[in-house]
DNA sequence: GCTTTTATAAATCTTTTGGTCTATATCTTT
DNA sequence: AAAGATATAGACCAAAAGATTTATAAAAGC
């Protein structure tokens, strides 16, 4: 079943020499992966990632010089086959959810036992994700509250909306200006006088406070009036 | 330990009839929680939760007259204290996403072992999240998998990109318009003379290959100028 | 039936915007 | 030293935008 069986190509990343040492000392005594570089400097460890191109890289997430984010980040645009594995002292949910944003495969706490060590790093190495079950928790805490405060701020952004007193004519007015196009424009497509238009504008510039259309198509965009527009046109909504 | 001692008031909304009644059956013998309400109706099922207020609701995905998640939806926004397991036979990553992201505690699979489906209610009632670790990996590939498209959507709308052509001062010059100030306005701020603000929105202009600062706010704003403005000032982006 | 809202449009006037051309003064790069 | 990029600014003109007032017709609400 494990594609490697006990030969991952392993790379350690840690600042802290002593844990990094431990690690590594019992990763070679309990576990038969191929540990092919340790270092506790993150700058050296990504060109050492370029090197050897290991399957995984535990990593460190405390570190001085570069925090691990980063080093997550770069080591993921070299477009490498090479999984991330985050390793941190902390079981910060804001971490765990950054990290795993910037594509680790998996967060493991230094507190943990060695045999459940070796075996996330075994799952990572085939190709799966590893997140202890506490950290899954915290993960998805963090996860729905976020979204929550997202809705929460759309909902704000609705609330002291001047949108919703727009008419219909206005609104269609409104969304050819955030395209920016012209008065002339606007008349032709709508097959009315370039006046009409500038009365609907007027109309549409008391209504939202504004005094010119680049403040009214601001003020469209930043009360969610084009994802209004898109919904009326049926299309689908992107999911993040 | 457990806050609800097997006591949890649990709910049931399942239009498959015999799969309601047996898990009902199920529970009732190999469970203590108290079953308040059973329905294979979505709609029936959301005025029970309202009338009941359960501690957990088990919830079906896969509904033809309304679909898990509208349901999911409609519950949350009652603000109840209410916990959402959601049930479903298939393993489906997007739905799985979209339902923990609408505030679900947990999502089980119709093929778990009774034991298992006990245990997730527990895990849920005594608040806690509760996901099948196989299924914990499928929302993790999916949810890396779309913060990647994301991120290359992202790259892309960067790569054809004419805002890197700008000269810094012109930048700040575009940075104003964003705000839908005049020319006076902007003069004033840097100092300089409107005949020169103009000079740089001209330019401004055939480097982002427009002709109006509609057109020019609306083409920094789809490319990421903002973004860059307030990287720049070093403010903290935001998460999601 | 009367009132309000909505959509239409014209006239007039001021302000803003945008286009073009020219011209310095720095500063960098070669 | 010459060339190129950048930031500055003036003059002049045309087009577009915005403010205000007035007016008509249809539709909706009371």
């Amino acid at each position: 079943m494990r594609q490697f069986k006990k030969q991952a190509r392993v790379m350690l990343i840690d600042d802290n020499y002593s844990h990094l040492a431990g690690v590594k000392e019992l990763l070679s005594l309990e576990s038969s992966f191929d540990i092919v570089a340790a270092t506790t400097s993150a700058n050296q460890g990504i060109s050492l990632v370029k090197k050897h191109k290991p399957d995984v890289v535990l990593m460190d997430m405390n570190m001085p010089e570069m925090n691990g984010l980063q080093a997550i980040q770069e080591i993921e645009e070299l477009g490498l086959e090479t999984k991330v594995l985050a390793l941190s002292a902390y079981d910060d949910a804001d971490l765990i959810f950054r990290a795993m944003k910037l594509g680790a495969k998996g967060y493991v706490l230094k507190t943990m036992a060695a045999p459940q060590l070796i075996g996330a790093i075994e799952e990572v190495a085939n190709g799966k994700v590893y997140m202890p079950p506490i950290l899954t928790a915290r993960f998805f805490d963090y996860f729905q509250k976020s979204f929550k405060e997202e809705k929460i701020a759309q909902q704000k952004a609705q609330d002291s909306n001047y949108l919703s007193d727009l008419t219909p004519r206005e609104e269609e007015v409104l969304d050819l200006l955030t395209q920016g196009i012209t008065y002339k424009g606007v008349a032709q497509q709508l097959f009315i006088s370039e006046t009409t238009v500038k009365t609907h504008v007027n109309n549409i510039f008391q209504k939202l406070q504004v005094s010119d259309r680049t403040q009214a198509v601001l003020y469209a965009i930043n009360h969610g009036f084009t994802s209004k527009r898109q919904a009326r046109m049926g299309s689908a909504a992107a999911v993040v």
